[in-house]
DNA sequence: CTGAAAGCGCTTACAG
DNA sequence: CTGAAAGCGCTTACAG
């Protein structure tokens, strides 16, 4: 860095020798300029290292191009890849990003972190963080304060808001019809944590497809891991004593199916003759499990990119219309990705 | 969203029946208000919902407290948990986030990010994206430009600049050393993208054990892979065409690990014992790999938090000092994680 | 303990 | 094609 003083606006308008409005014309590239004055200022503004303040700029157009995101557990797969998305299609938009991570999932204390979006004046807000316990017991009170449009993501739908979803129901009763269709009959499921509202969903479209081919299920046939791999080796034990015979898994994520593959290996089970396994989330190494791992993949580039153009189209909308348009939800579908760890009817 | 309007700290003041000033104290906890009056504005501020403007604030105290965060590759593990770092460790601060994320990794085009950062005056900036290529060329023009104290993490030192580094080059080391203490001697590297500094650096590492231990490297001993576990089926085979009787790889990844471990299944090569295994990042997957990897495991959260450190000390010293500090390099030392993949000498 | 005035660095009508 | 004036919503001395 250096110390150089910071130039305004004025001072770049008097190296010039013209108004300050005349400048404000270049920077924002506004005709009614003659093109030797434009070029001179263009010269001028590079030589002098000029920034116009977005500050400035912002407090008096009213709108800052800025959009807020909060997220949740950025360390994960996840999250991540739909920040990724969200960044991505902002900057294309030419948006700026402030960015606020909730420091647990559960955290319902947001506040102060509500505060500094507004006060920052952003144009709109991406919701990222998934629905974890009464994470959104906020929204009742605190949703009249929010004057600007916001989307969720991956949350319950509720009248009024609008919501980006992927459909866990639907992946998670693919996920199990597939391991049906493999012959598989005693599945049994070990899911994330219950207090999140895609563990709960994709239980339920685990419970669907087995329901629907006919199969009772018991809550025995099911327990609660934490998303974690680790959390497999206490998970399937219990699982494996609570449903004696079962002869497949389905998982809540691949992680969890990672320490499924493993712990059938230390116990002598061959996957998939002995055990399938079918996970969710399609993260990139898991055709690199051994055997390659069974998953639905989800986009999370493209949540976060769908996310994105909700949020601008209600911020457009409100612009011109001087009202927010009607609330939608957008659901978009996983894929079925079959690899070895689910297939023992025929040869890969 | 609802559309009422947005209250001013004038508007606020009348109602309040008192000068925009007292309410000004208020907002800022500042002494200097009565009791009375201060919970009479307090009430009237949560009952209106007033936000204050963090813009005209900023433009005035000319300070934003934000920091600008550049990054690339958020898909990945690595970057994330950087990032995790660094909003866990701004928001304690108070501060506010704002995020860019390079296209590509190797982008060198970054002016008109660079010029957004500026544009919202931000107070300090930290470069979280991995020196690729060239994209560190803008340094020679365009450092002169940043008049805010800026870190780099993960970057060949340069004078004159802050930097955050993980020792990739005595992590390497100390990987190749293992495996030369668990008896292995011919021990080939697939690399990361050679036009990673942070490859090479590995690279180095290992060669300078080798070295160390006697034993002759040649370029015929390592292949270069891009940090996916699929580019290890075609990077393998042909290291172990050019390196015959190679008994342990190291990687220069956990992800490139995963992928060896699995490819040597495939060719009935038992890992540890034929071939032993170490990668380099500490994936949390890492340990149910089948078998556990070792692993050379960087604590990137902790990276992201000193970065904050190091950029919020920097601009402190510049306030009171009124010039910036001397720029300083610091350097984490990762560690060696030792699992199944590489012990062939003792039952774990 | 409280307030009137000036100003941060821009853009927006408006006038010429 | 160009400029003077007003104002966005705050804070900072300064005065009382």
């Amino acid at each position: 860095m250096n110390i150089t003083k910071r130039y305004t606006i004025k001072q770049v308008a008097r190296a010039a020798g013209v108004s300050s409005q005349t400048v404000s014309r270049v920077i924002n590239d506004q005709r009614d300029v003659s093109d030797e004055t434009r070029a001179h200022i263009q010269q001028l503004i590079r030589k002098l290292g000029y920034h116009p303040s977005a500050l400035a700029r912002s407090l008096i157009r009213r709108r800052s191009d800025t959009l807020g995101v909060v997220t949740a557990g950025l360390r994960f797969n996840g999250p991540s890849r739909t920040l990724n998305g969200i960044t991505s299609r902002v900057d294309e938009l030419g948006y700026a990003l402030l960015l606020k991570e909730l420091p647990r999932f559960d955290s319902g204390h947001i506040d102060p972190l509500l505060q500094t979006l507004l006060a920052w004046r952003v144009d709109g807000i991406i919701w990222a963080a998934p629905e974890v316990g009464d994470n959104r017991a906020w929204l009742e009170q605190g949703l009249a304060t929010i004057h600007v449009p916001i989307v969720f993501l991956n949350m319950e739908s509720r009248p009024g808001l609008s919501i980006v979803n992927y459909d866990n129901f639907q992946g998670a009763r693919q996920a199990t019809r597939h391991l049906l269709d493999q012959g598989y009959r005693r599945i049994g499921h070990i899911s994330g944590p219950l207090d999140w509202w895609e563990s709960r969903q994709r239980r339920a479209g685990w419970q669907q497809a087995l329901a629907e081919a006919g199969i009772e299920v018991q809550d025995a046939h099911t327990v609660a891991g934490d998303w974690s791999a680790s959390s497999v080796e206490a998970a399937l034990p219990r699982l494996q004593r609570q449903y004696p015979g079962m002869d497949a898994v389905f998982t809540g994520n691949d992680q969890m199916a990672l320490g499924v593959i493993k712990l059938a290996g230390k116990q002598g089970l061959t996957v998939p003759d002995a055990l399938g396994v079918v996970g969710f989330d399609g993260l990139a190494e898991a055709a690199y499990y051994w055997p390659a791992l069974t998953t639905i993949s989800q986009d999370q580039y493209l949540l976060g990119c769908t996310a994105v153009e909700q949020v601008m189209q209600a911020i457009e909308y409100l612009r011109e219309e001087g009202a927010p348009p009607t609330p939608q939800t957008v659901v978009l579908q996983p894929e079925l990705v079959v690899r070895s760890s689910s297939l023992r009817l025929t040869a890969e």
